[in-house]
DNA sequence: GGTTGTCTCTACCAAATGGTAGACGACTGT
DNA sequence: ACAGTCGTCTACCATTTGGTAGAGACAACC
């Protein structure tokens, strides 16, 4: 605990999780990084071996912290439709703020496997227990009955792809401020719960 | 039948939006397109002026097609959430098959506002059309009541997500194969249909 | 045959990029 | 006072990039 708040590397980090996530890898030169975060490139190279090394490392930081959040979310949810609500609650206003934060998930796809395994080896065993619970909660008739793997593929989908497109929803009139952010939430959650609900029989 | 079908300028938008989509405009080279093409550089040089006006091109090249085959599926569609399904049904297939359809899409959005112009300008008109005909039908009953504009949003973000991230997908146990296909397509249409149903009352 | 215009090529350039080498200062423990 | 190491810097390099200049192949039209 000799670095309190935000020694360089973490500062480099932060940064570069914005950069990437929103100009993606390639988009993003290190000299950018460094001076968004005010030091000088070769300190950037000092603090990380390379560019590849230091997208490795971000993705490991960040999904790390989404994880967290998730599985704690995940902890304390009920049952049906209320254990999703928690989970997307959780994720939804620090990935709407950060759109680099899902983004990055993307940029993942275009860098190999090599990278994305990083990535997927974290999320494994997280999908499966949400699969699990998903069969369950539907066999129960808590949810609406599917495949429990696209559904939540699908769910997932929706999520990011609201996440991550800002720029598409303004297409469609949105306004990326405080109200327009609860409104959107609100609609999320509520588009889900239709999407989700079980056939009423 | 020397050049038919596919001169070079046709070629070589068609690899560039396949690179561009999938790997990112700032990662993809002229050399990486033009090699891919079968020509020289400065063959692509020639039929585009700059790599940017490239990029220009694509994009309206593409969103022509995918607008027209919008509209087309539109005017004949029904009411209610089939007028949706037949939107979905015509952007599925060629959207997931070629993730990079969609995937320019959000690329648009790391490049700055005058190239997304392109593509909002085209879209505009698109766009109101589809929310007064949803305004519409919530009035009447035929889909949830909601905002339609963000509703659309939502039912937008959820086909791109799940087109443009066939990696995400994998990660849920999904296969990339004409079953996986087409069961995935009948899950997000069953997934759509429920989420855009009318409250029971 | 000559001219013109289309299309593709080889050769080259200036700028930017990822990365290396090594110096400078600040702080540590001895 | 001194050696060491930590963190940052300036200076530099090799490669790649987008882009320019100009020549050669080839057809069509005169």
């Amino acid at each position: 605990m000799t670095k309190p708040l935000a020694p360089t590397r973490l500062r480099i980090l932060d940064a570069a999780l914005d950069l990437f996530g929103s100009r993606g890898f390639e988009g993003v030169s290190l000299d950018e990084i460094a001076v968004s975060v005010g030091v000088a490139k070769q300190t950037v190279l000092y603090w990380f071996a390379s560019k590849d090394e230091l997208l490795r490392s971000v993705v490991a930081h960040t999904s790390e912290e989404l994880i967290a959040a998730v599985e704690a979310a995940a902890r304390n949810s009920g049952e049906g439709f209320s254990g999703i609500e928690a989970v997307v609650k959780a994720v939804f206003r620090p990935a709407v703020r950060r759109p680099a934060l899902l983004g990055l998930v993307r940029e993942l796809n275009r860098l190999g496997p090599d990278i994305s395994a990083v990535l997927t080896a974290q999320l494994g065993p997280l999908v499966d227990r949400a699969v699990a619970w998903m069969t369950n909660e539907m066999q129960a008739g808590r949810l609406r009955r599917g495949d429990p793997r696209l559904t939540l593929s699908l769910v997932y989908a929706t999520v990011v792809g609201v996440a991550t497109e800002p720029e598409a929803l303004r297409m469609f009139g949105w306004e990326a401020n405080a109200t327009g952010l609860r409104r959107l939430r609100a609609e999320l959650l509520a588009f889900l719960r239709a999407a989700l609900a079980p056939a009423a029989d």
